[in-house]
DNA sequence: TTGTAATTACGAAACACTTCGTATATAATT
DNA sequence: AATTATATACGAAGTGTTTCGTAATTACAA
């Protein structure tokens, strides 16, 4: 009975971020925009063969889809960035906000400042939702 | 140099739960209340002595308050619920969302089922930003 | 074909978080 | 005061995640 990943952790979503930007990708290209972020912020840098493992991992998770090409394997996030963000916050809303996700919102809201803009497409969100009939 | 504690993990969080819920408790108690929650949940119950110690290690690290009364210690938390929410939240938008606010709210719209209630009540929020002239 | 550079594979150490067993202390009861 | 029950303190084992050093493999160049 093998154990399935319910959660991303840190290290593998950081790698996930990178790999939903630029799309496939090495190890070599991700340890590097890996480590250029890092730089920015201030942070340590990380090993080349630290992100491998990493991604070696995530392999086996089927997070992450390879093929080969020579030498080099060719990894891609086989998942989607759309479905992790809805775990993840799901997830934050079960175990925060007591599983409002309404709170979660207004939070949100309140907390950031938000452009007009934004709040005008969120409006118009939720327009739609209560003339689609909300199921 | 003391290391400070950035976010409550896993288990921290399920301690301030309880807390924020029903104020200033014993270990005994909080420890009761968990394994309620978790009986619920079809999860493994909890020992005494790990939410102690949870808990003692929670105090060392500020998250929580204390007093004694008698050979009992009250507990409370120290850190208020809106705060940390406040700070998951941020959290979860710098990792997973890029930093958008926005896109967050808008998941969360549509992933979880709201009411019309719910949304009215975000719309009105959402008015009164707007009137309020964004800074 | 041999040597060199690039890449992957593997194992284990380092670290962080959670759990619990046992020891110690304190209070209440007899 | 001695016994029992309740609570805390402490150390360490268990578990999961991250890091990296070293070995093995592969492609390419001389």
């Amino acid at each position: 009975m093998k154990k399935i990943k319910e959660k991303p952790t840190d290290a593998e979503l950081e790698i996930l971020r990178i790999l939903w930007e630029v799309g496939p990708a090495t190890v070599q290209e991700v340890n590097g925009l890996l480590n250029q972020k890092r730089e920015s912020l201030a942070q340590k840098e990380v090993g080349l063969t630290t992100t491998l493992k990493m991604m070696q991992l995530m392999y086996q998770n089927r997070m992450l889809s390879r093929e080969s090409a020579g030498r080099k394997h060719i990894y891609q996030a086989a998942v989607s960035q759309e479905a992790t963000q809805k775990k993840l916050l799901n997830r934050l809303v079960d175990t925060a906000f007591g599983g409002s996700a309404t709170k979660l919102v207004m939070q949100a809201l309140g907390n950031k400042k938000t452009s007009k803009e934004d709040l005008a497409e969120i409006k118009k969100l939720i327009d739609e939702m209560e003339k689609g009939g909300q199921a």
